[in-house]
DNA sequence: TAGATTGTTAATCGATTAACAATC
DNA sequence: TAGATTGTTAATCGATTAACAATC
């Protein structure tokens, strides 16, 4: 029922039931069905039951899943039922988008705090942010509280700043950065590498 | 021994080796081992070998694998021993930041073409690339041959550009857009969305 | 009620790991 | 040679799927 004891390759699945679940609901769909929600995911209906059913029972035999509720219980289940605020490091052109975009979902993640070393960058405004000196890192993520961050800095600055993060408590690493981070397992690192997932796809080219 | 018959979760590892290898090689070294490999990548050297071993035997009993035959063997197999050129859809602040990034290592991926449909952006040059009109997509496309493609634009329009890019004979999409795109099987699709890593690490969070 | 669909168990499937003979 | 490490087989582990009683 809790954060230990759920495989990871389950939780893995929820985010994209949920963007699913909102998606219909957008649609104007107020129930759906494991055999829907499987179909529109790529999954087994059966894959579905045994995943949900591992946080509780929330459908109803007969009629399946009421959806508001389905996305309230895993937005519980996620922890998405408050703010996250994360701070940034590395505001190259990559940093730079993210921050502006600021579209992540309803405001539930929001890019609170932003950092460069780069002497011409510091002070820079990116919408509402002031860009803040690296150095001063480490206090002000402590002060602030914050707990997840990203990485865009060059591959080869990132290991330091990742541990320099988790000396000021940040416990989620969204890493940019073409590198494998090294870093104590309490701490959740997750990586998004364009490279990767094109080398993964020339496999099947010609 | 060829592009059938390889489990996909073996194909999406190969591009990790390859990464490691490289890195490697950069700090000075001729050869490594399974044990080495599986410590810098946090699998098992077994796994390490059984993956390796459906391709051929790349290694040597007592001595371990030579790391400048390792990774030609690695691009061969994934195809990366040519350029591959990409069509870019969608020049917001995202698409302009990976048309400008051009990293992709050693320009083995070539972002050579750029879309969008907005008259403002239209005509304007990132970098040395020129934005052309959406509408024009699919015959230019076609003519440049090109099979890969990323798409960065808004949720709402992605579903009808990668149906596009699909007719001008894309055979492998990146798709940045937070939505499921609905293609047919012989597309490659691969999606980047942090917000699904957001959500994934956030259930170990409190 | 009859039809639909859940939650769960048991069966299947596939992936990972341990172990070891082969051999550099 | 002795030590190291591969490639591969067999054993284990875990995840997926099929099936069905329960029940809305």
């Amino acid at each position: 029922m809790n954060e230990k004891n759920i495989p990871d390759i389950v939780v893995s699945r929820l985010p994209r039931y949920l963007q699913v679940l909102k998606q219909l609901l957008d649609e104007g769909n107020a129930t759906t069905s494991s055999n829907e929600l499987g179909y529109c995911l790529g999954l087994t209906p059966a894959q579905i039951r045994k995943d949900l059913s591992m946080f509780g029972g929330f459908g109803k035999q007969g009629t399946g899943y009421n959806i508001p509720f389905l996305i309230d219980r895993l937005n519980e289940i996620l922890h998405l039922d408050r703010q996250w605020l994360i701070a940034l490091v590395g505001v190259g052109d990559l940093g730079h988008a993210l921050a502006r975009y600021q579209g992540f979902t309803g405001g539930r993640f929001r890019i609170c705090l932003l950092f460069d070393r780069e002497p011409s960058l510091i002070g820079n405004k990116v919408g509402e942010l002031t860009i803040r000196d690296s150095k001063e890192m480490i206090p002000l993520i402590k002060d602030s509280g914050i707990q997840i961050a990203m990485i865009t800095v060059p591959p080869d600055e990132a290991q330091d700043v990742a541990s320099s993060l988790v000396k000021a408590g940040v416990r989620a690493i969204l890493n940019y950065a073409p590198v494998v981070l090294r870093l104590p397992p309490k701490v959740q690192v997750q990586n998004i590498d364009p490279e990767l997932k094109l080398e993964h796809m020339t496999f099947y080219l010609e």
